[in-house]
DNA sequence: CATCGGTATGTTCGGTCAGACATAGCGAAT
DNA sequence: ATTCGCTATGTCTGACCGAACATACCGATG
């Protein structure tokens, strides 16, 4: 891992962009919540996807809760109990609403990609001066 | 002013987009910090932005600092003492920083404005049911 | 019915951050 | 030289936030 890393002015990537949502004036969905919600449907419970992101069990669940509450309808779905002592899975809502985060983040990227690259020229600018 | 307001669920505003742009993985841009460079620039101060937008002067004179510093160049020039006591205006790249920024928004929006609608539809199908 | 692993929830503690004050410096204008 | 308004900067305090613990519950499975 890491192979990115020691890099200091990884010219391919930075200024990158990053897009939030905002469905509520109280709730946004931005990167974080949505790579939990990928990280639970691969993992199959919200304390396995926070290992898997080094995240606390309780942060991720009230994260859950928090994106239940903005959509006004469950992403995600929890079963306590049972085989494995429950998990946690998305729900079609959920899985939409990843697909449409991603598609949104790759259409604003590659339609700003021209304006990017051009301040990245602009800051470049100011370093050497 | 406030056209739009005392209008609970504006059908045609959210979800909203928000654009954040990372310069520095300790370091990123978005809608707060451009606002205040755009007051800056119409106000002709650091403290008359902050008092514009109800923002202390010393938050509002940190937050120029980080973005100088993210910049790596000024984004605003300072003045002390003078005329007025002194002012601030927004440098050459400060300015071309906040159009940038402006420009970048928009496309993003214009590019992810149908998948933002599917998922506003999405949201109000959880709303009803 | 005891075990197991995940969900569900509350509590406590430490760090961080924003807001409120406080003050000094500066330079033009009077 | 005094005034004025803004820049420049430091300190303090309260609020909020996340991490760490601590339980309780739940249901399949052996």
């Amino acid at each position: 891992m890491n192979k990115q890393i020691m890099r200091k002015s990884s010219p391919t990537s930075l200024p990158s962009l990053s897009v939030r949502i905002d469905l509520d004036p109280e709730g946004r969905i931005g990167p974080g919540k949505i790579l939990l919600l990928e990280n639970i449907d691969s993992c199959g419970s919200i304390s396995a996807a926070g290992r898997a992101m080094n995240m606390s069990y309780k942060r991720a669940w009230d994260l859950v809760d928090e994106i239940n509450r903005i959509c006004q309808q469950a992403a995600v779905e929890r079963q306590t109990g049972g085989k494995n002592g429950g998990g946690a899975m998305l729900t079609p809502f959920g899985l939409s609403l990843v697909a449409r985060y991603r598609k949104i983040e790759r259409s604003a990227e590659s339609a700003a990609r021209k304006e990017l690259q051009a301040l990245r020229a602009d800051i470049a600018v100011g370093r050497k001066g």
